[in-house]
DNA sequence: TTACGACGAAACGGTTGCGTTCCGACGTCA
DNA sequence: TGACGTCGGAACGCAACCGTTTCGTCGTAA
């Protein structure tokens, strides 16, 4: 029976490694280093760096997120931003989001697993919200809803992690949901 | 004298390691052998992989875009579009572009050096059309800048580089530009 | 024509990680 | 108490690159 006291040192480590060095520097041998580890006990439990990655993103992906319902368009977008860049601060995500994304342009199995893990997040409740604005009127229905998910997603992903602005002015939030249920609007 | 033409063998090699194995697993080794080339070349004109990369990144940032002036902020923000997306649209920069990024989140250099390219380039070109909106009475002045750079970079970004949709549907470039001129107007 | 310097190629010793194997120590369950 | 399996640690041979040095070749400019 594998200890799981091992299983979850070494995940922790993966997450450290991945933030601190990227995907491709990093090596088991580093992994068991800072989990304090053999190596066997990594090869033990994952065929190889890809696995064991795959293995956590796809964990990472099953914990789906709420839709908020607010009753508006624009309180829908607010609750999801205030969400959103809260996760987007924390180091670990902002480091290790964008180096995944990198990888996942030379690994379609990478690339797979992480199309998923946004689409049950992110990109799911992004979805629930516009549906609820369309079955409220509140916006026409029959739009383009990938548009709509652009829309939705990148004005906080641009500013987050591309432009990665340490942190948000006090408003910025608020003014960008009104925008984005505006430029909705116009759809 | 250095030979110009191996100078600029190098330069391609690199562009073509950047893109197929990312920067962290370039090698000058690998480069040089890309470029027909001994290292001895490589290191005679650079001193290390950083060096190299943060030339060439300065270099395209020199390239600075003329701003479109169709008199109105839609057209001017179709125009943007139209030459973006055809940009994003060359797989080698839509490869380069996520890694170096993804770097950047390590390695201050390369932070600084991508950050001015993209103010010279992409980020000047939209506060140019939004300060040209402004001028022309057609958006709020003294709007959130930043927040208008955002929310017309964003979504463009999110589509083709994150997304990584391989062609964008007819029509929806001219969509985009509408919806974010009202987004923009609403502020 | 001669001198210089960049060129490609090869080798240097050193480091790092690969994936595997063997070891003795420890814990758990029968 | 004994058997089993995981544990951390160390070593294996192999491969890739590091940055440097040495070599003989070739093109160019004085």
């Amino acid at each position: 029976m594998l200890r799981e006291d091992v299983t979850e040192a070494i995940r922790a480590a993966v997450f450290e490694e991945l933030a601190t060095v990227g995907y491709a520097r990093m090596s088991i041998e580093g992994i068991a280093r800072r989990a304090g580890v053999g190596k066997t006990a990594v090869y033990r439990r994952w065929r190889s760096k890809l696995h064991l990655v795959l293995d956590l993103v796809s964990a990472l992906a099953v914990q789906g997120l709420p839709a908020p319902e607010t009753g508006g368009l624009e309180g829908d977008l607010r609750m999801l931003y205030e969400v959103t860049s809260r996760a987007l601060r924390h180091p670990v995500a902002s480091q290790i989001i964008p180096d995944l994304q990198a990888e996942a342009a030379r690994n379609p199995e990478i690339a797979e697993a992480l199309q998923k893990a946004l689409r049950e997040g992110q990109e799911g409740v992004a979805l629930k919200i516009v549906a609820a604005a369309e079955q409220r009127g509140e916006v026409r229905t029959g739009l383009d809803e990938e548009l709509a998910l652009d829309l939705i997603s990148g004005p906080l992903y641009w500013r987050s992690v591309v432009i990665r602005s340490p942190k948000l002015p006090k408003g910025y939030l608020a003014a960008l949901a009104r925008a984005t249920a505006e430029a909705i609007k116009a759809l």
